[in-house]
DNA sequence: TTGTATCGTAAGTCATAACTTACCAATAAA
DNA sequence: TTTATTGGTAAGTTATGACTTACGATACAA
C-alpha cells in the first residue's frame, strides 16, 4: 500500500514543518534549512522520505534542488480518505440497522 | 493545530491496521487484540492515542469496550488535505506565471 | 584552474515511542 | 460472595528514527 509509505512520511513533525513551508512557494533545502529548526542535513534527509512518499517533487537549479508540494500523494490521501469514509459510512448504517432489528 | 495529532497518530504503522480493522465494523479491545500481532496492552494504548485524535469512538458495553472509527478526525484530514490542495494549485499556477515573465 | 555555493550521504549519538509483563479495577454471571 | 471476563495503566526494555558533524561531489563564477 502505497499510503503507509505516505502516513508514515506525514507521521514526523518536521516532515509535516517541510510541507507547511512548501505549500506557499516552491523551496531550496538551504531556503528550507533557514526556516525549519534543524540541520541543513536533516532537512535533506526528511526531503528524501517526502520524495520517496511522492509528497514533493525536485528540481535541479544549478547548485540548488528546489522542492514542491507533489500532488501525487495528496491523491493517494484523498483516495484513503474517501474510502475510510464510505466504509465508516456503511459500517455506521448496518450497525443502526443492526441495533433496530434487536 | 489538531491535525497535528492526528497525523502523529496515523503515522504508527499498528495505529493504521487498527483503523482498517475498525473500518468494517465496530469491534472491542479484545477482537482487536486477535486479528493485529502485538499485545492486548499495546492495542489498548493505540487506542487511547487514536481516541485522543478524534480517529476512533469508545462505547461501553458490559466488561467491554466497543471501539468504532470517528468521522471527526477524518473531516480534519480532509479539511488540511483541501487546504493543502488549494495551496499547492495555487503556487503552481503563480509559478507559472513567474516562469513566463522570465 | 581555483574558489565558492549548494546539497546528498555516511557515520555516530541518544531520546523516545512501541513493545512487553504485571497488576488491579470494573462488570457480569454463577 | 466468589469467580470469570474484560480492559486500563504502570513500569521496564530496547530498537529505531530523528538528530548531529564530517566529508566529498556537483555546478558555477572568477
Amino acid at each position: 500500500m502505497t499510503y503507509d509509505t505516505i502516513f508514515t512520511a506525514i507521521g514526523d513533525p518536521t516532515r509535516r514543518s517541510v510541507l507547511e513551508a512548501l505549500r506557499g512557494n516552491p523551496m531550496t533545502v538551504g531556503m528550507l534549512a533557514e526556516k525549519i529548526p534543524v540541520s541543513r542535513p536533516a532537512v535533506s534527509q526528511h526531503l528524501k522520505v517526502l520524495r520517496e512518499a511522492r509528497l514533493v517533487t525536485v528540481t535541479p537549479k544549478g547548485t540548488a534542488n528546489e522542492y514542491a508540494v507533489d500532488k501525487t500523494g495528496l491523491d493517494e490521501v484523498r483516495s484513503w480518505l474517501d474510502s475510510m469514509w464510505d466504509d465508516a459510512l456503511e459500517a455506521f448504517k448496518s450497525h443502526v440497522e443492526n441495533k433496530s432489528k434487536n
